[in-house]
DNA sequence: AAACACCCCAACCGCCTTTAA
DNA sequence: TTTAAAGGCGGTTGGGGTGTT
């Protein structure tokens, strides 16, 4: 399929009076205002309210896996690649689940990732190429840096070891005796997340459940890694947030 | 330098579930 | 209770970028 302009857009095609095909930054624009000004849902009146030529669908999609300002940038992790790995042995493809558990990444990031990095691992010859071995060095060489990270935080490293086994353990229980665990060190969610539910009209605190704690635990095992959103490290909350409201640089 | 292979990821499609009238 | 619309999910496709031959 090729994506031929129908009318003045570089690569879109309009099918039914629908355009499809890349996004162009006037149209994230549009949907970003119109999510600003109505909060995400009822996306079948984005193209009413606004103008933009996109059917609900397309506008939901474009907004969750790329435009919504939590989303985090870049690499995933060794540590969301672990937690990527047990949840995928758990719960198979169910995508949107595993998503929930690393907060800032799509289902649609999250299953190119799994895509790309272990479908086929079961059809790779035994005696793998020069390629494949040299990639996998890269990647090693890049665990061993994460690892040399971890090492000069020994108490985060701790805590990460610990959390990951609790949550694990948690998750092999029943849904009737799950128990929320909350870190000591991280009972106070960031602030930025505080904010996300104040802008995506997610549950208030009181109004969350047990597995909000859980997920919660999990983003805060993330930032304690190390991975934030954008490459640089969230110091203070102050920072973070700036980060996270300014998610287009 | 060109051709090829591979990786990454945005976006679409179809189906299923949920919600609201 | 029924039904249509909207939302959500998983699978798939295809293009761009980059590394390799």
């Amino acid at each position: 399929m090729s994506w031929v302009s129908s009318m003045g857009g570089w690569g879109a095609l309009e099918v039914e009076g629908w355009r499809k095909g890349p996004w162009t930054a006037e149209e994230d624009k549009l949907l970003i205002e119109y999510v600003r000004l109505h909060g995400e849902g009822r996306w079948n009146s984005v193209s009413r309210l606004t103008g933009l030529k996109r059917n609900g669908k397309s506008c939901r999609l474009r907004w969750v896996n790329y435009l919504r300002p939590d989303l985090k940038r870049g690499q995933i992790t060794p540590h969301e690649e672990n937690i990527i790995v047990e949840l995928h042995a758990r719960w198979g493809n169910r995508w949107s689940t595993i998503a929930r558990s690393l907060p800032g990444r799509t289902d649609n990031e999250i299953k190119n990732y799994w895509r790309t990095h272990f479908k086929n691992k079961a059809k790779i010859p035994a005696a793998t190429s020069e390629k494949a071995k040299a990639r996998i060095l890269k990647r090693q060489h890049f665990q061993q840096q994460q690892l040399q990270h971890q090492q000069q935080q020994p108490h985060q490293l701790q805590l990460n070891q610990v959390d990951l086994k609790r949550i694990m353990s948690m998750l092999d229980d029943t849904d009737h005796n799950r128990v929320p665990y909350v870190p000591q060190e991280v009972q106070v969610a960031p602030a930025s997340y505080n904010i996300f539910n104040n802008i995506t009209d997610t549950p208030s605190a009181s109004e969350a459940s047990n597995e909000d704690f859980l997920w919660d635990g999990l983003w805060n095992l993330d930032d304690f890694h190390g991975g934030n959103n954008f490459g640089v490290s969230c110091t203070n909350s102050k920072a973070c947030v700036q980060n996270l409201i300014s998610p287009f640089c």
